[in-house]
DNA sequence: GTCCAGGGCCTAC
DNA sequence: GTAGGCCATGGA
């Protein structure tokens, strides 16, 4: 058991190590600040970030890129404003909520909303409608700097084709692997989960998959698109 | 024209 | 508890 956890957490830094000599830091996440952050968060939910940015530029020429700005803002305006990022229905809403527990409860500040352990802290940003897993892990490491990993789909696709994982592991699990076998690090998780994201996005797409040249490609047991 | 992107909620079985 | 539908835009 204690072989088995140290192979893994050599096989993780293994990956981590060929993607950051490959990619590079990928300096995560674009943002001003832990606001925007969470702003972009909630956007970029089943969405291209280059759709996100036109919508976060709106905010920041609206001057509504901060919790009291953006309090008073009509819900009309803001689903104006993020228009480009898609679902804005839904988007203008689920901003409209977490600003207003922010306001409500911690005074619009985010050092109040973060001074709690990780996982109180990760409840309580479950319990807002509209915010997940992902984009609570995502706003706890990238606007919080807590080590708390970051799981997507990618993650999924692309350690099931190590061999990782079997494929039909939930959220938990997956997070629970390499909480459990890294070391509680933001700056590794940051740049563990941005280099994911990047690899993903040049080499394992849902249907192009291009395996020549890849960095994982000898410790992936099946390469899929025939090389 | 089709597919997909830095998800999550709700409803029906 | 889980599969399926829904939300919406823009680039490839």
């Amino acid at each position: 058991m204690v072989d088995e956890t140290a192979a893994m957490q050599e096989r993780l830094m293994e990956i981590f190590g060929r993607l950051l000599a490959t990619y590079g830091h990928r300096h995560w996440w674009p943002a001003e600040t832990p606001f925007e952050v969470i702003v972009g968060a909630i956007l970029t939910q089943n969405t291209a970030w280059s759709n996100v940015e036109k919508a976060i530029a709106n905010l920041a020429a609206a001057g509504a890129l901060a919790p009291a700005a953006l309090a008073v803002l009509p819900l009309a305006e803001l689903e104006r404003l993020i228009q480009p990022s898609g679902y804005f229905r839904q988007k203008a809403q689920r901003l409209h909520l977490f600003n207003r527990m922010l306001m409500e409860r911690h005074g619009g500040s985010l050092r109040s909303l973060f001074d709690a352990p990780l996982e109180r802290v990760r409840e309580r940003l479950l319990e807002q409608k509209g915010i997940g897993p992902e984009t609570a892990d995502s706003i706890l490491l990238y606007a919080g700097h807590f080590p708390s990993f970051v799981v997507d789909a990618y993650t999924l696709r692309i350690f099931s084709r190590l061999g990782i994982l079997a494929g039909a592991e939930r959220y938990p699990e997956v997070r629970a692997l390499f909480m459990n076998h890294l070391p509680p690090d933001p700056a590794l998780f940051n740049e563990y989960h941005a280099l994911i994201v990047e690899h993903a996005k040049i080499r394992c797409r849902k249907r192009q998959v291009r395996c020549g040249g890849c960095p994982l490609a000898a410790l992936c047991p099946q390469r899929i698109g025939g090389i």
